[in-house]
DNA sequence: TCCGAAAACGTTACCGCTAACATTGCGGCA
DNA sequence: TGCCGCAATGTTAGCGGTAACGTTTTCGGA
């Protein structure tokens, strides 16, 4: 009783057109050096003539290795996520990984799901973007034994690859420079609360503190940061702390939205007040007057997350490690 | 001699577990209401104490239904797709798909490798989103005989389901909605060229020529679109056509950058320039002036193509149908 | 001429799951 | 009592590849 077969071209068909076992197709196809000249332009001719598409399915039930690694992202619209996502594909597709992406929406859960989902597919590495998981994420991940690289920010306990940067000193190097730069009323406001901000905010908390200034001028929501939303907390925080002299938002989006709000008020930046953001992305270097920012280096996480899983995947020991991958501040005219 | 075995759990051990074949297990899985309920309740039990995760790709290969779906979108970092692959990926996920994402850089041959790749993941359907693509992709979908969205612009001859916007109409209206504001020396300015922008040119330049105007003010680059670009292109205009009174700009990134370049100028928009944009991504309705653009139902295209494709998928008849989403002129405060 | 190793190719036995069909057991009905 | 039908479960035969190992061919050197 055959059972309804695909219709699509298999081994076997090249096989038979050519006159030789699928073995040797299948062997022409991962080890061409092991197949004679001969046999092996007739299988090439034989394949480009039926347009065959090796099943990898089939491939990868039999052989245990899928060649696919999944890029977990909080958001896809969020643009600092896209450069991470450059850097990990680049280096996964030159060692012959295709990446399969998921966005977890910012949540635990949803990054539990999609880990499940992505084991169903029989991934052989995981890329997450941060270092906070369920703990269900955490047994299915060692269950599994696969290479995990945890991107973004830094921990003392990696799954297992880390790659990140440090989000406390980097709200650190901000407050301080904003000292450093003479202001003193300094203001925070951050969304969505994550890990990663929270962290940034309690990086700038520090620098303030060490300065003796003090850290009440503070607007923080769980809403999603949005242009418009950097507009909302800002007029919130000029109404509550009418002196403040300089803020620093939590990511470039917030800090676009609020420039934007002081043009409306007809408020000068720096002049009036002075604006920072975070992450560096392009609008940054764009808007009028050019936005201060942290610059984090997204495309080189991606790229080093890549190197270490591909190492890894390749038979590279297998010992935890925590990769730094620093950050820049950009003193632009916003300050 | 036994291959060597994933070390994964298998229905095989459930079923062991549980003291019943493996097809009980895997029926259980699949139609529950076919299984006793006492079968059941164990087999569930078992399933949560093993930390089972089905194999897909051993389900896919025996099925022949891999219940996943590939989405391939220009750019992961441009904004306009973010939102269509949200309507895809929404609506498939409900109908129980797994979207896999694949970006193409705006190279038809990158789509071209991309539709290969993700035909040997052996998915189940395509969304894509654009209408060209090489002829060796042609004849694969064809060949492969699956379910095939081509989303974003509209095609008079599609390979199967069609849903998108009239790409010349949007030009054409935005050029007319200027005119009608009484301005009358307006300007093109395009990044990327690629076949929607090309749309919206001649759409822009129909209705300049409609109303006797002249369509020589048109400044154009094949590099890819942002912010810095927005505002270069702008003052290239500047430079050949002083007297400029409005530009339509091929995309929002494009109008931002060129806003923020009057600022930096201190050219009054709308008073010296008037400027449009296109998409009505989020920051056209946070700068100040707020932007003239026009809006995409970025999401309901995802949401249609999304619907069409799980009614095909399930079965539906396959006849190419095309479906226009339509547009939306918003006047804003650049006008 | 014969031997033996390497190159070239084939056979077998799966990977983990599911479609299709077969079997079992039980209640209802003539 | 015997037969039918249906619900619940099992058996069989793959899906399209690949690992491991077995067999044949080739060829240089003793």
């Amino acid at each position: 009783m055959p059972r309804r077969s695909s219709g699509r071209v298999t081994l076997q068909d090249i096989a038979e057109r050519v006159g030789v076992s699928k073995v040797t197709v299948s062997r022409c196809l991962r080890e061409p050096q092991r197949v004679s000249e001969t046999v092996r332009l007739r299988i090439e001719e034989a394949i480009e003539a039926l347009d065959y598409i090796p099943n990898r399915q089939a491939g990868a039930l039999s052989s245990g290795r899928s060649l696919s690694v999944a890029l977990l992202v909080p958001s896809i619209s969020n643009s600092v996520f896209s450069e991470v996502q450059r850097g990990v594909d680049e280096g996964l597709r030159e060692a012959g990984y295709q990446v399969l992406m998921g966005h977890t929406g910012y949540s635990i859960l949803e990054e539990e799901r999609l880990i499940d989902t992505f084991l169903a597919y029989g991934v052989d590495g995981f890329v997450l973007s941060s270092t906070r998981h369920t703990d269900y994420a955490h047994r299915l991940l060692n269950r599994a034994r696969l290479p995990v690289v945890e991107t973004m920010e830094l921990t003392d306990n990696p799954l297992d690859i880390n790659v990140g940067l440090d989000q406390r000193a980097a709200g650190h190097a901000i407050g301080e420079a904003l000292i450093a730069a003479g202001y003193r009323r300094i203001g925070f406001c951050g969304a969505r609360l994550d890990y990663r901000v929270q962290q940034r905010l309690a990086g700038w908390e520090d620098a303030l503190k060490a300065a003796g200034l003090s850290t009440q001028r503070c607007q923080t929501t769980p809403r999603p940061s949005s242009y418009r939303l950097g507009g909302e907390l800002l007029s919130a925080m000029l109404e509550h702390w009418p002196d403040m002299d300089a803020v620093f938002c939590c990511n470039d989006d917030l800090a676009a939205g609020a420039l934007f709000e002081c043009q409306r008020r007809r408020l000068d930046v720096p002049g009036q007040l002075a604006l920072a953001g975070f992450n560096g992305l392009d609008i940054t270097d764009a808007t009028w007057p050019t936005l201060t920012t942290v610059i984090t280096p997204r495309r080189a996480i991606g790229e080093q997350a890549a190197r270490l899983l591909v190492e890894r995947l390749q038979g590279a020991p297998c010992d935890p490690s925590c990769h730094d991958m620093g950050f820049e501040i950009a003193l632009r005219q916003s300050t």
